[in-house]
DNA sequence: ATAATATTTGGCTAAAATAGCAAATGTTAT
DNA sequence: ATAACATTTGCTATTTTAGCCAAATATTAT
């Protein structure tokens, strides 16, 4: 069998990506993003969880190259580097299914 | 603060579906499928993996709908129902930053 | 320099995810 | 009916992740 394998370098990182979305607090964030950055102090009064649980989030998400943090004063506001990850969210609430013919 | 918020359901499906894209094997098999269907002893050749391993990771791509089953004589075959999975890697591997200024 | 505010990090515990083995199930061949 | 093959499910050990508290760090105000 000769089936497609994706670069092993590619895959981790992909796989990094989609673990870093795949919690419903990172997730709603992401979306929080969209219009614009945000302050660290807004996550934690809109989720109502520790600060140090949403420093930790945020830093999942900064590792995996989706956001970007920048100090400026007392605080530290994060901004989305990677807007793409919006339109994978899009594509999925289309819910787009199509069943597959392409084989046999 | 006024942040756009996503439904919660909404959510949590796309969480299901990033959890399941999170690992390597899942993705590999992801990729492996977008030239058509494949038989589930094919993955089981192609890592080199228990087949209950193997059987579990396409339970939870199936689970999260992104892979349908088809049994056909002693054999299962998968395949991608969502095919705006590949969308979605082929949109991280271009590695597309731009960073924000879109706030302040 | 000290205090107050904002965020991150270390340490810990509980919960979830992973992987293999063995047993169960379903299908075809004898 | 029995055997052989392909896949799934039950169980268990191990690893990873999540979330809190307390302590550390950095910045501004006094």
């Amino acid at each position: 069998m000769n089936v497609k394998r994706t670069d092993e370098k590619i895959i981790r990182k992909q796989v990094e990506i989609f673990k870093a979305l795949a919690h419903p607090t990172r997730l709603q964030m992401v979306q929080m993003l969209s219009e614009g950055e945000l302050c660290v102090c807004v996550f934690q009064e809109a989720f109502g969880i520790d600060f140090s649980t949403v420093s930790r989030h945020l830093s999942v998400l900064r590792n995996a190259g989706i956001v970007s943090d920048e100090k400026r004063g007392k605080n530290v506001f994060y901004c989305l580097v990677r807007p793409c990850v919006l339109e994978m969210c899009a594509c999925l609430e289309n819910d787009g299914h199509c069943r597959c013919g392409n084989a046999e």
